[in-house]
DNA sequence: GTATAACTAACAAACGTTAGTATGTAATTG
DNA sequence: CAATTACATACTAACGTTTGTTAGTTATAC
């Protein structure tokens, strides 16, 4: 592996425990057995690593709603479809997920402005996926914003607990949030 | 208003935006137009600030559901009561409950594991809520710990779009989220 | 005259970062 | 093949700032 990447990977997992501002350049060093100023070598400064970080998770949610948009799939299959993906990204990187959801507002300008306009993309794509979906065509529309975030909350909210090498399997996981999400919690 | 009290609301707007590492003493100062040294005449130093703002805000939701608990309300009864008091507690310290959300983790000990424990107590009681509700004693074990985390995470995340001022009516965003959360998204 | 609440000045420690240098290994050249 | 260049990676030393906090002092109010 990369070194630039094993800094990077070090990075997060400090940061997932300590924050961002909370873990110093020397932290990350000692983490990896060498010295702070090493790590120049390998990268520009500190928010390399959460400028990176926060764009490569980004990209991969912007990534995945553009293919389910574009897709011909029946709006409640795309709906599936969106929480299977979103539910694959945050297992298939647990620690960067952590830093990516609750990290984001140290990022400096511009990169601050350009994350919070993918993540409104973001929501104004489920927002679409879920209008089309007729089978509850009967929202208010203040009601939206609600259900979106709620749905989202919801399914970050698996990087606080779940252990990809646990018993729950990633299909089952998804399985389960759906029925939850789609159904409530009574039919589970 | 206590002037510690003023530090403490100052405080938290800040650490709000910044993080409680990303505040400093002087950033707090600087918010209530006195010197950094001041401070000290009020808090005995940073970390009061950060703990007392937890502890406050999870001594309510303790409160909240042992009142539940020791209450001869129906199952589902006390469901709709536990959701309602926590929207409550949330509305009702928007600053407050960020902070308490997602800056506990630089709590230093023995504040930290304390507050990790209420945090579990808590949610052994709404597991508690859910089990003794028989219109849906037919989840898997395994799926309890999902269903109350994801139940708790759309509620807290009330926090991060809600406007006090605005045209949803507290009792109405709890009726509504009731509806999400126990009948799904489906149903609304 | 005793609190209350502010101030200035300073502290040691930690911060992100830069400059300059050493070392080993791989690539290029005579 | 041997010599030389280039690169990757690490180092020590230090920089200017910012950090939380303490000491000691001053002004106002009941």
């Amino acid at each position: 592996m990369n070194r630039r990447e094993q800094i990077f990977q070090t990075s997060i997992k400090l940061m997932k425990n300590k924050g961002y501002v909370g873990t110093s350049m020397r932290d990350i060093a000692s983490g990896m057995s060498i010295e702070a100023a090493s790590l120049y070598n390998h990268i520009k400064g500190k928010e390399d690593i959460l400028t990176d970080n926060c764009f490569e998770l980004a990209n991969k949610f912007i990534d995945s709603l553009n293919t389910i948009l574009k897709s011909d799939e029946k709006p409640l299959d795309k709906l599936h479809t969106f929480i299977s993906n979103h539910v694959n990204i945050l297992v298939g990187n647990m620690d960067a997920a952590h830093v990516f959801l609750y990290e984001w507002k140290h990022l400096s300008e511009p990169h601050y402005s350009k994350f919070l306009s993918m993540r409104d993309e973001y929501e104004q794509g489920l927002r679409r996926i879920l209008k089309d979906d007729e089978s509850n065509n009967n929202f208010e529309n203040s009601s939206y914003k609600m259900v979106v975030i709620s749905v989202l909350s919801s399914l970050n909210a698996i990087e606080q607990w779940y252990k990809p090498d646990g018993e729950i399997k990633v299909e089952e996981l998804c399985n389960i949030l759906s029925k939850i999400l789609i159904n409530g919690i009574k039919e589970l």
